[in-house]
DNA sequence: TTTATCGTTGTAACCGGTTACCTTGCGGTT
DNA sequence: AACCGCAAGGTAACCGGTTACAACGATAAA
C-alpha cells in the first residue's frame, strides 16, 4: 500500500504539499503540482478514504438501514436513493436488520463513525424503541413511517388515503359488497390501508361492519381467501386486498372456483408491483412510486448535511394513484395495452 | 460525540485500559472493567468504526460494483449476498457505475480504505479494461464475468449450457423451425446464449443457420420480433427469447395477432422472472438463481480474507434449470398450479 | 529479606490522511 | 538599506481509536 508520505518522499516535498497537490488546493506552484502527480501515477497512489474521512469529519457516505425486503420493493427503493446519492457523490452503506430490534440497533451503532447521515424504514416491530439507539447528533429521515413522536423528517406513503380511494372507486363501479383482505395485523401500511377501506364504506356506502379476511401479504393468503369467500358463501361482488401479491392469489384460486373476474367479482390490489399490468385480466391497483420514496427521503437528507434543520414538520406523504384496468371492468384486453415504458432490461 | 477519551476521564483510567475493557480482553480486572462499562452507558458511547478500522486495518466491509440497478436480478443479487455477509458481520457498501468504465473506475477508487474486498460486476463493455483500477492487493470476486484474463476468482451462470439446454428442449418437443430473440449485441450473456443455441441447432437438428431476430433484453424489443415473425411470415415453430422480459413482450404481441401459445407457436424465456409463472399459459424458462451468484462469490470472497488463495482457477459456474411451463406444451393450467413456495411478502 | 514472576494499567506511537501555524525567500516601498 | 507583505512549502498536531512496551505492585520462590 503506497500513502501519502510515500508520494511525499519520491517527489521530494512534504506529506503537506503532496496532500495540496493531490486536493487541488492554489498554494501549490505548477512544477510542484506536477511532480506530485507523476510521483501518484508512477507509484500508483490511492487515497485512503478512511483515514481522509477521519480528519475531514465527514465520509460522504450514507447509511441505509432497511428490514428485510424482498423483491421489487427493495431494490426501488435502493435505485431511488441512489440515483439523487450519485448526483452528490455519496455513497451508499447498506444496513440490513433483519426484522428485530436488536439487530437494528446493531446495525444503527456500526454505522456510527462511518456515514454522513441515516436513511431509516423501521421494521413494522415497536419503531419507536428506536429512538434509543438513534444518535440524535446523526442527521437522520425516516423511510415509510409516520415518525411523528420522535422529532425526525419523514417520507410516507399515504396508505389511508389510497385505499380510501380505490374503496370510493369499487362502490362507483357499483360494488355494494366489497370484502377486504388485509395484511399482516402488526404492520402499519396494513392497518392504515384496512383503516381507509373501513372508513369509505362507512362515510360513502354508510356500511358500517364490512367483512374482512385476515390475510399476510403472501400470495397464499390470498388464496387462502379467497378458499374462505367461496366455501363459505360470503355475499361479495368485489375483494380489495391490501395488496397486489394477495389479489394474485386469490384470482388464480378463483378462476380455479370457476369465477370469473371482474364478470362475477371485481378484485383490486394495492402497490403496483409489475406483474399486475401482466395478468390477464390486468390488475387494478393503487400505484406506490417506490422509487420516489428513496429518492425524496435522500433529497431531504441532503437538504440536512447542507445545513438545514428539518423536523418532523417537514415530512413529506407520497399518494398513490388510482390504476383502473381489467380486475375492476376497465380495459379487459391485453395487458400490455396498458403498459407504460418499458422498466429496466436485464438478462 | 463522546470519544474513547472521555469515557477514559469518566471512568478513571487511561484510553488503553477503557479500549480493552469494551473490548473484552481479558486482562482487565472485574471492577475496571465494571467501571468503564458504566461510563459508556453513562456517556452513550457508541465506539467511531472509521477511526476503529484504521488502526485495525480491517473495515468489516466488502465492496459491491454493481452495474445498474434494476429490478428483480439487482435485489436478487443483493440479498444473495447479504445473506452470506450478514452471517459473517459483514457491512455492505454499495458502488453503481451506472454503466462507464470511468464510473467504475472512481467507484473502485472510492473503495480504498473503506473495504475489506470487492465483489465487482463488470459492465458490458470492455470489462478488461477494469484490470488497471483494480487493487492487485485487495481481494477480489468477479461477478458473473469469466475474469479468465484476470487471475481472479469469478462466479458465473453458464448461459451457453442453459440456451443449448432449452434449445435442445423445444427440439425435442417437436419443433423444427426455432427462431432465437438474441440480446444486446455486445452483452456478455446474451452472446453466450445465443451461441448456445446455435450450437444446438446445429449439432442436434443439423441446422447451420438458423433464424435469429434482434433485441436487446427489453419487452418491446421482444414486442417488435413478434411484429417482423409475423408480417414478415418467418416460418417458426417455436421461439427461444435471450430473456424472459423480450418473451413477455413476444407472446402479448403474438396474442395480438391472433397465433395461439404453444397451439401455434412455442415460445420460451431465459432468467425465470417472478412474473413467468404469473402468465398465462405460464412461461418456460431457464432458471438461475440470482441470490446463489451473490452468496457464491460471497463466500469465495471470505474464504480470500480467512487467507485462502483463490485464483480463476476457483471459479463456480452455475447452470440453470429448465422450467417447463405452458407455453412450450407443458401444463397450460394456471401458472399458480406449477408455483414453488411463494416469495417474499411485501406491502 | 531479596528477587523473580505475573497480571494490571499507563504512556505513547501509530494507522493515513488534513490543516493550523510558522518559516522562508522574494518583490516592492520608503 | 531596512521594512513590509505575501505566496510557497514545511512542521507537527490532530481525527479516534488500537496496541507495543514499560512501569508498577503484589505475590511466590529463594
Amino acid at each position: 500500500m503506497t500513502t501519502l508520505r510515500d508520494v511525499a518522499r519520491e517527489a521530494g516535498v512534504s506529506v503537506a504539499t503532496a496532500s495540496r497537490a493531490i486536493n487541488g488546493h492554489s498554494n501549490v506552484t505548477g512544477p510542484t503540482k506536477a511532480a506530485v502527480l507523476a510521483a501518484v501515477k508512477k507509484l500508483n497512489f490511492v487515497p485512503h478514504s478512511g483515514a481522509r474521512s477521519l480528519t475531514r469529519r465527514k465520509t460522504d457516505t450514507v447509511g441505509v438501514i432497511l428490514p428485510d425486503l424482498f423483491g421489487e420493493f427493495f431494490s426501488e427503493i435502493i435505485r431511488g436513493i441512489d440515483l439523487v446519492a450519485h448526483e452528490s457523490g455519496m455513497h451508499l452503506l447498506l444496513g440490513n436488520m433483519h426484522g428485530s430490534t436488536h439487530e437494528t440497533a446493531a446495525a444503527i451503532a456500526a454505522m456510527r463513525g462511518r456515514v454522513d447521515g441515516l436513511l431509516v424504514m423501521p421494521p413494522d416491530v415497536k419503531p419507536e424503541l428506536l429512538s434509543g439507539y438513534l444518535d440524535p447528533a446523526l442527521p437522520t429521515v425516516m423511510l415509510n413511517y409516520d415518525a411523528g413522536s420522535l422529532d425526525l423528517p419523514f417520507v410516507a406513503v399515504d396508505n389511508y388515503r389510497g385505499a380510501y380511494a380505490m374503496t370510493e372507486a369499487l362502490l362507483e363501479r357499483g360494488a355494494r359488497q366489497i370484502v377486504h383482505i388485509a395484511g399482516p395485523k402488526h404492520n402499519r401500511d396494513a392497518r392504515d390501508r384496512q383503516r381507509g377501506f373501513a372508513d369509505a364504506m362507512a362515510k360513502i356506502a354508510k356500511i358500517q361492519s364490512p367483512a374482512i379476511l385476515p390475510g399476510d401479504f403472501s400470495e397464499e393468503s390470498g388464496a387462502q381467501a379467497a378458499r374462505l369467500l367461496v366455501q363459505g358463501r360470503l355475499p361479495a361482488d368485489a375483494v380489495f386486498a391490501a395488496n397486489d401479491q394477495m389479489a394474485v392469489g386469490l384470482i388464480a384460486e378463483l378462476a380455479r372456483s370457476g369465477l370469473s373476474v371482474p364478470g362475477d367479482i371485481m378484485v383490486a390490489g394495492f402497490d403496483d408491483i409489475p406483474l399486475a399490468r401482466h395478468l390477464n385480466p390486468s390488475l387494478s391497483t393503487m400505484q406506490v412510486n417506490i422509487d420516489r420514496l428513496g429518492s425524496t427521503a435522500m433529497m431531504m437528507l441532503l437538504r440536512i448535511l447542507r445545513g438545514e434543520t428539518l423536523g418532523a414538520t417537514s415530512a413529506t406523504i407520497l399518494t398513490p394513484t388510482l390504476v383502473a384496468r381489467g380486475t375492476t371492468g376497465g380495459a379487459t384486453g391485453l395487458a400490455v395495452a396498458a403498459s407504460a415504458p418499458v422498466v429496466g432490461a436485464r438478462p
